[in-house]
DNA sequence: GCCATATGTGACACTCGGTGTCATATTTGG
DNA sequence: CCAAATATGACACCGAGTGTCACATATGGC
């Protein structure tokens, strides 16, 4: 069960996050120091980093443990299924848990740290679905077409959803992406 | 015409970056300061940065202006030509002027800093290429799209040729993942 | 309630990548 | 040959991130 250790920490991560987007608004992302962040939470810069590894970090929220846990998913998923309706399922499902705000995704967009972040932990992401497709038998080359395919669908969904300005429906969005991006080999 | 100005930075360029690889190769990247590369060339630490933005770009060589580039090309191809084969003859035409030894992608993929960097960099081109398909005519969700997709083609394709030690033709294997990968909707 | 242990925190020093600046060569083009 | 452009070294500086230590506070078993 959770105790009050885990309680308070997750209750710090948050003030820490609340006010670093505030300052992040406000004089923008580059402007801002981890001490800024650090002494507007009542805290050390030094504590900062006990929360969260890095300064774009805490812009990600809880979206940290993406690689694992999508990687699971497939796994446990009925072999026989398709790879590319896999994906799509797996992936759609995980967007759906995503209730970004589109101000933080802004954000992201127009800070070039941010952006990096961002390709970088989707970057570790395909890294562990590749292995998952692996493992189900899907050669070396097709897992990567795949995988690549599929984290290109959803950055397009994101692109396109933020130039509605978040209007229109996500999971439509998804799958109209993987509906049209739906490569030739894939059955 | 090159003046000996550009000859002389050429060669200083060429000569850091040689001095670099040699250090990576021997110690790794992380445990390399740019301190340690400009003493090796005999330079100071702020002239390595008059030659190199950071310390990633020394392994990158000549493939800095790739985004800017590739958008031109895709700019001036003939206006009828279907998006799909528009990337595939471009980007062809890239691969075969990067002569990409084995040992670089080798370093490239196995150091997080370098494969963060080529991410930003893929990015970046990706920026420009969907601008310079809109430019086309394109719809903005297509345009993102097949510009994703043809970057997670080519990702494949490098990953490939590293799995196989660089000995398969990569341009065979670029044409073999822009055909696997065509998207359903391109024609 | 008590105590040993684990965990959180501040403070401080340190490394390293990267930038601004200035004074001083060296090169270039006229 | 001379004035303007460019290259260099030296130095100071900033900010992200880490190691360490001393001290406080919470935890769980007795």
């Amino acid at each position: 069960m959770e105790g009050l250790r885990d309680r308070t920490r997750r209750a710090v991560r948050a003030e820490l996050a609340g006010r670093a987007l505030d300052l992040f608004a406000e004089r923008g992302f580059d402007e801002t120091t981890v001490g800024d962040i650090a002494r507007a939470a009542g805290m050390s810069k030094r504590s900062f980093f006990r929360y969260f590894p890095t300064k774009e970090d805490v812009v990600f929220g809880e979206i940290e443990v993406m690689g694992e846990q999508v990687a699971h998913e497939i796994a446990t998923r009925p072999p026989q299924e398709q790879p590319w309706e896999c994906l799509h399922t797996v992936l759609r499902g995980w967007e759906a848990r995503i209730n970004a705000q589109v101000d933080a995704m802004r954000l992201i967009e127009s800070t070039p740290a941010l952006r990096t972040r961002l390709l970088q932990k989707r970057d570790e992401a395909r890294t562990r679905i590749v292995i998952a497709l692996a493992d189900r038998g899907m050669p070396p080359l097709e897992a990567d077409l795949a995988a690549a395919a599929a984290g290109a669908a959803l950055d397009a969904v994101a692109r396109e959803w933020l130039r509605t300005g978040g209007t229109v429906d996500r999971l439509t969005l998804v799958d109209t992406a993987f509906t049209m991006l739906r490569p030739a080999f894939l059955t």
